[in-house]
DNA sequence: GACCTCTCTCAGGCGGTTCACAGGAAACTC
DNA sequence: GAGTTTCCTGTGAACCGCCTGAGAGAGGTC
């Protein structure tokens, strides 16, 4: 992931600060914009790799920006940003080529996921792999598939992302606010017990299964991913 | 750790002036203020690597700064301090990006550990390890693991921070009102005779794994890590 | 509409953790 | 060596964090 650059178009500024930050620091160049007609000047300027575009814009909707963007060759997939409500009926024809779309709201850990399955795609190689395999426990990322030890274990979409985000920080302890910053959607407010109940729901999937346990509490701190073996 | 700005906002002076001269005492550039308009204009010219930043202001809430902050392109991680009520509520998406969080009252070298972990995370390599050996032990810092000439042992919470305080001041003698002033939250105001308990507990767990006695008690003084080795 | 899955809350229970206290051991003073 | 001071450590009580089962509610499927 050599200094892929990201264009964030969104008008609200709080959504637009939490992706500029949590994109920043999962690695890329962030630069963001509030309206359309500022975020066809600042494609054409930046050239970015990839764009995320919020559909309901002050200016022009998603739609016109994209044409707009298209018929100037600038050919950067997207990833719309849409409202729940606004999904099916407005989205369908949206995601061509390489593009996706992501309905608001979204978790943090799963648009830079969608960021990463967006560019394996599009540029091909030389992006980094979409297994992700830390100790006994492989993942498959574009087939949400898991894999303990070589059998296949079947996990909620909340329970994966929640696996896929320790096995991401293995050997580190994670706070359960961070968890739930990364994991859950960004207008969660409810209480970081619900952590605890997946972790508690995961375990029970996983560890039947593992020589030993994987998921560890460091009491009054948070959850580590342990992997003895091939560290990192 | 090469000359490391902390900007410090804090309404409170008590826990200004706290925080700045044990920040100061730890190695680290400080400069304080008071208000959120006062933290914009420091950050602006002062360009600090991180920020403490006080969620309850008198003038903006601490979100209302990081924002401001955000978009006139200051990228500092941000350690936010919160009373422990506000906790659940409100603090929802603040371990985004680099940022960390701390719940009112703290202890000091616990303000210290978490500034460092911060910086480890943002700044990538060029700040030291999250490793602390000193002697026959061992800290992983972001493990919270303790290794004793190799194998394992489980500390408490409590155990662990004062293990790591004696560590980071190695061969020299630290009272028993500094270790409390360092290792317990800055309103604990129970007896001296906790860090008594303390310093058992872990020597009942670690001298059976160790050649000789490695907390001294330095009679009418305070007690002394002491490693005979390689220094530091 | 009946079923099912998934998400999330809640509360009971367990065990670890924190802390005060007090009797005994050790060290220092004279 | 007696007395004094300081330190060590076992005991116990209150508390807190974590785990887990039970169940409500939303949404999707047939």
């Amino acid at each position: 992931m050599e200094n892929v650059k990201v264009l964030v178009v969104d008008d609200e500024p709080n959504i637009r600060d939490l992706l500029s930050t949590s994109l920043r620091f999962a690695g890329f160049s962030v630069y963001a914009v509030a309206n359309g007609t500022d975020a066809v000047t600042a494609a054409e300027k930046g050239q970015p790799d990839i764009i995320l575009l919020d559909v309901m814009l002050p200016d022009m909707n998603g739609f016109s920006v994209t044409k707009k963007l298209r018929s100037m060759g600038i050919n950067a997939p997207i990833l719309f940003l849409t409202a729940r409500d606004e999904t099916e009926d407005k989205i369908t024809g949206l995601t061509v080529g390489g593009d996706d779309y992501m309905t608001k709201p979204f978790s943090l850990d799963e648009i830079v996921a969608r960021i990463h399955a967006i560019l394996r795609r599009t540029k091909a190689a030389e992006v980094e792999e979409s297994v992700l395999e830390v100790g006994e426990i492989k993942i498959n990322q574009d087939a949400h598939d898991v894999f303990v030890n070589g059998t296949a274990v079947d996990l909620s979409p909340t329970e994966y992302k929640l696996l896929r985000f320790l096995m991401s920080n293995p050997n580190r302890v994670l706070t359960k606010a961070q968890i739930l910053d990364h994991v859950w959607e960004y207008d969660f407010n409810g209480e970081m017990g619900i952590v605890e109940s997946y972790v508690s729901y995961l375990r029970k999937k996983l560890d039947p299964l593992t020589t030993e346990p994987l998921i560890q509490t460091k009491r009054g701190v948070g959850y580590m991913y342990k992997s003895t073996k091939n560290g990192k």
